[in-house]
DNA sequence: GTGGGACCTGAACCTGAGTTGAGGTCAAGA
DNA sequence: TCTTGACCTCAACTCAGGTTCAGGTCCCAC
C-alpha cells in the first residue's frame, strides 16, 4: 500500500463537506478528476487541503467561479499570491458596500422595533420610495 | 373624472420598480387586484406609498413572504407596530450575523490582499477547514 | 451467497425574486 | 385607418450552489 487514499466519503467527513458537494466541485472543474479503483474515486489528503482552500475562500465572499479562477492560476504554477491579491482587491469593496447596507438595516431594525404606527403608509420609517 | 388612475407603467416608474415585479407582486398577495379599465389596471396613487413600504422592507432585509405577512395583519386592521416589532426583533440576529460573517471576511481580504504565498495548499490564511 | 452500506451516473429538482418570450389586445395620435 | 407603444396572459427561463432521485454497481462481513 503505497499512499493512503481516501473515498469520497472520508475526504467529504475529514473536510465537512457532503459528497455531492464534491462531485458538484469535480464537475465544476475545481477538484482534479481522481484515480478510480473500481469505478470508486479514490483521492490523496491533498484533497482535503484544496477543499479546505476553497471553503476558506467561499467564506470570504468569493464566487465557485472565482474560487477557480484562484486555483487554476496557481495549477498552472503561477505564484498565488498574484491572483489572491488580485481577487481580494476586487473583492473588497463589494465586501464594504455590503457591510455599509448591512449597518443601515440593522439601524433601521432598532428603530423598527420601537415603531408605535398603526399604518405603514404614513410610518415615517417607510418614507421616501 | 374621480381619482386620477395610473397605470401600471406609471406606478412603475414613480415607484422606481420594473412592470414585471409590480406584476409579480400583485401574483404573491403584496398588492391588491387592481380594478381594470378595458383590461388596464388602473392604480390609484396608496399603490406607490405600498411598493415603498415593500421596497424599504426588502432593503431592511426582509423577505417577499416576510413583507406579505406585515402586510396582510396590517390590511387586517391590526395596528402595524405589532407585526413590525415582531418581525424587527426576529430579523435582528439574522442581521448581525450577516455584519459579523461580512466583517471577518473583510479582515481576511485585507490580509490576503498582502499575501505572498506561492501555495496556497501551505498558506496560513487557508489554514484550518 | 447474501445483505447492506457506500459508491456510481445522469437528470431533475430546489430556493428567491423576478425576467423574458410568444402571441394577442388596447388606446391614441397622424 | 393605420401605426406604434403600452398593455395583457401564461409558461418558461435565469442565477448559484448545490441536493435528490432512480436505477445500477461494488466491497465487506456474516
Amino acid at each position: 500500500m503505497p499512499n493512503a487514499t481516501l473515498t469520497i466519503g472520508e475526504v467529504a467527513s475529514h473536510a465537512g463537506v457532503s459528497v455531492s458537494a464534491i462531485r458538484f466541485y469535480e464537475r465544476r472543474g475545481l477538484l482534479p478528476v481522481p484515480e478510480r479503483e473500481g469505478g470508486w474515486r479514490r483521492y490523496t489528503p491533498a484533497t482535503v487541503e484544496r477543499l479546505a482552500v476553497i471553503e476558506t475562500a467561499k467564506r470570504a465572499g468569493f464566487s465557485l467561479d472565482e474560487v477557480g479562477v484562484l486555483l487554476a492560476a496557481t495549477d498552472e504554477g503561477a505564484p498565488a499570491h498574484e491572483q489572491l491579491r488580485t481577487l481580494a482587491s476586487r473583492k473588497l469593496p463589494e465586501i464594504e458596500a455590503l457591510i455599509e447596507r448591512a449597518e443601515a438595516m440593522r439601524q433601521w431594525l432598532l428603530v423598527a422595533r420601537q415603531c408605535d404606527c398603526d399604518e405603514l403608509d404614513v410610518c415615517a420609517l417607510f418614507d421616501r420610495g
